[in-house]
DNA sequence: CTGGTTCTACTACCAGACTC
DNA sequence: GAGTCTGGTAGTAGAACCAG
């Protein structure tokens, strides 16, 4: 039996994308080759493979099942065809798309394009802010490598536990909170910011808060780290932060961070990646820059 | 509810490349 | 040169969305 292994690299497009346009310009073939193509898929397998549901399609059993199997062949495959060769950073040449939590970005951002610019001089980085609502960005390619406390929701998303830090209570300089120990009590009468990029305004602190039987009055919500601080700073406001990913902005800014009152687990740091990097050295290069610094950023040493 | 619009997949038909 | 395969354009169909 004949076997073109241009179906399996189309087929994992497909099974990846869930749509055939998205595969098509994945693979940057038109829409009705790539229809064409499934056709192909279909009669080889015997099975639909995409049936369509409303204006999406859906995947079958059959190819919910052969989904790992096929992408790692085509993995396999391509490292066939494509000779080791050693990453030389000197000459590489290459554009990284880098989202990171708006607080992550201003901790490791500068020494991160140092030691970019000190190991490899032609690549650029282009930084992002996280969006408000959930994206496809890993997946569709637009992002490369994301930073934050997001664990990977997809099966093709690979993810690593960079750092760990723990939630200060950042107060502005002579904020009576400084003054005599910080109770849990006197921490939850004061007036509260969250973070967050979605305009949440209920956090893990309240829950920790509740177990005790208190609630504190939130506010407001912050889309920003940054914008937080400074309203911690304008005012009596008071704002829970990740202490040493946050240490250089609040020492900017002349906060003051006092030990938060609760029993609350510490923040994650997590990078994002597409399987499709996984083996990729220059993409591989990056991750290990960016876990080295986060990790000495956690370790105090920023 | 209805008709127009948009999105997505599919089919028909044609052209180019390749094989025998 | 005929046959086959693959991919392109153009057009069609089904479903969802949306304004009135």
């Amino acid at each position: 039996m004949h076997v073109d292994m241009n179906l399996l690299t189309a087929l994992d497009a497909l099974l990846e994308e869930r749509s055939v346009s998205a595969a098509a310009a994945r693979l940057h073939l038109s829409q009705p080759a790539m229809s064409r193509t499934l056709g192909r898929i279909r009669d080889a397998t015997g099975d639909p493979i995409l049936v369509r549901t409303g204006r999406t399609m859906t995947l079958t059993p059959r190819a919910l099942a052969l989904r790992q199997e096929v992408h790692a062949l085509v993995q396999r495959a391509h490292a066939v065809f494509a000779p080791e060769r050693a990453l030389d950073l000197e000459k590489l040449e290459r554009t990284f798309t880098v989202r990171c939590h708006d607080a992550l970005t201003t901790a490791l951002g500068t020494r991160l394009l140092f030691a970019v610019q000190e190991q490899a001089p032609h690549v650029k980085l282009r930084l992002l802010a996280e969006p408000a609502g959930d994206t496809d960005e890993l997946r569709h390619g637009r992002v490369d490598l994301e930073i934050g406390a997001t664990e990977p929701a997809l099966p093709e998303i690979r993810g690593e536990s960079i750092g760990e830090d723990r939630l200060v209570v950042a107060v502005r300089q002579g904020h009576p909170l400084a003054r005599g120990r910080l109770t849990a009590r006197r921490y939850a009468e004061a007036l509260h910011v969250t973070v967050s990029r979605r305009g949440r305004l209920r956090d893990r602190i309240d829950d920790a808060l509740e177990s005790q039987g208190l609630r504190r009055r939130v506010v407001a919500a912050a889309p920003t780290t940054a914008a937080a601080a400074h309203f911690a700073r304008e005012s009596d406001l008071v704002v829970a932060l990740p202490a040493r990913v946050c240490g250089p902005m609040l020492r900017a800014l002349h906060l003051s961070a006092l030990p938060l009152p609760l029993d609350v687990p510490e923040v994650r740091i997590v990078q994002l990646w597409h399987q499709r990097f996984e083996s990729d050295k220059a993409h591989a290069w990056l991750r290990g820059l960016t876990r080295e610094i986060v990790q000495a950023i956690c370790r105090g040493e920023a």
